[in-house]
DNA sequence: GCACCCAACTGGTCCGACCAGTGGACTAGG
DNA sequence: CCTAGTCCACTGGTCGGACCAGTTGGGTGC
């Protein structure tokens, strides 16, 4: 049977789209690589043939994109930015703000992207990337005499390195974007927590374990301490009965 | 020992960004919702003390990200959307397109990912939730017969299912948001596979396996059955090199 | 050779104007 | 009375010109 035909809903393309479009196709082409430049807004009128208004508000939308940054003032014109997960990380944090996502949901997430990651990871590592692991360990160690923020950065180090020795950007990616957010949430809340330092040397431990268990190649026992972990950092600022659902997070 | 003042540099603060920050702010308390009508950008000129130029500036970076829409001639003004997940999916799709991310690290990601979030469902179910399962396998079974849209589609609702069940809509959302990205970049070869019917009895195959290791409870039986499936269904369009990488991931 | 200054740019913002649409009020017709 | 049609105030999209503060690079004076 022959199908009708399949009519869009038309729709005005506004011309500043137009200009987003040209520019994006343009850098999916390679035409336009991060570092290059683009030309002055004044020049961009020229060239599209467009009001000053429209060139800059589509450089509005490609600058909140990411994909651009304008300087005052700057004679090489706007600059073509490498991708960043910023704008990433914007949406997610937006999409927490609004309430569609909670705390509880976000760190149950990452019990889940980072188990898996601990797991694949146990299975891949290089003795190499083993011993990269045990040096993250000592950093976080040094880094607990210092303050929380400086643990905070050992730590990101320790799940990046888990992420690349995973071998996908991806879960990389994730696991920092969702990390952010919720530090966003309550970094300022385990700072001031009055037992930090023992929260900290609880989680170096855990961490250590998570190392132990990769060592062996036991990727479960991995995974599940890597969730526990998870678990006893951030539990505490969660209600209750959400801490339940987390909780069965936990089990292999 | 004192901390020395933490100066941040100084960078000038743009009117239109104000305005966004303004709005979305608004939007965080609550005070705006979805479905809401923002002042015309004329009316809004008067309340920012602002020109339109920067009314609009800020506009078209709120709809970029996905806040409001503006349609011309509505009295109304602009209208505050819902969150929508587009804005998600063209990061995520940026992030593809300027070669960042692979197709076999999305797919890998996507193995990763939905293994997880059954192996989380296989214990999370409800016995309701067991039902819906096998009626959407009666729904894929049914699609196979129209077309690979009406296939594609029966598919995407049982991974919904999935996500719901394993109780985190980041899950849910993350495997949408990289499930989208992937059809957008191989979709069209799929469907004119000289054996996509082959294919789709496969996958349909592959899925009722997934939900009989769920009715049992074995976890880590559905995920694996779920990756192996996973990577049926897409490998052949991942180069032969990374085709290794993926199989690694299918094994527990 | 060095530090300084200046002019030619840049982007940020403002103003005023015009156009093609939209939608509600208002009116003529039943 | 209700309906169908018209009309107009207002919307957003685009344009052109203008001014300002800031950056930059080259020329100038020491």
């Amino acid at each position: 049977m022959p199908k009708s035909p399949q009519f869009q809903p038309v729709q005005p393309v506004r011309a500043y789209q137009r200009i987003v479009e040209q520019v994006e196709e343009a850098l999916a082409r390679g035409e336009l690589t991060p570092g290059q430049r683009l030309p002055s807004e004044r020049e961009l009128v020229a060239q599209f043939a467009v009001s000053r208004s429209t060139v800059r508000e589509a450089l509005r939308v490609l600058e909140s994109n990411g994909v651009v940054r304008s300087r005052p003032g700057d004679p090489n014109g706007p600059e073509i930015l490498p991708f960043s997960q910023a704008a990433l990380s914007k949406q997610v944090a937006r999409l927490a703000r609004v309430d569609e996502v909670t705390l509880s949901e976000l760190i149950g997430f990452r019990m889940i992207m980072d188990g898996a990651a601990i797991q694949v990871a146990s299975r891949l590592r290089t003795p190499e990337e083993l011993d990269e692991l045990e040096a993250t360990l000592v950093a976080m160690r040094d880094a607990i005499d210092v303050d929380f923020d400086a643990f905070s950065q050992a730590d990101l180090a320790f799940h990046e390195l888990i992420a690349r020795i995973s071998r996908n950007s991806l879960i990389q990616t994730c696991n920092e974007v969702v990390r952010g957010v919720v530090l966003g949430l309550i970094s300022d809340k385990i700072a001031h927590a009055p037992n930090s330092r023992a929260l900290m040397l609880e989680s170096l431990h855990h961490h250590a374990e998570v190392v132990d268990a990769i060592r062996t190649g036991d990727g479960h026992a991995a995974a599940r301490i890597a969730r526990q972990n998870m678990f006893d950092y951030y539990a505490g600022y969660v209600p209750d009965a959400e801490q339940q659902t987390l909780l069965a997070l936990i089990e292999d």
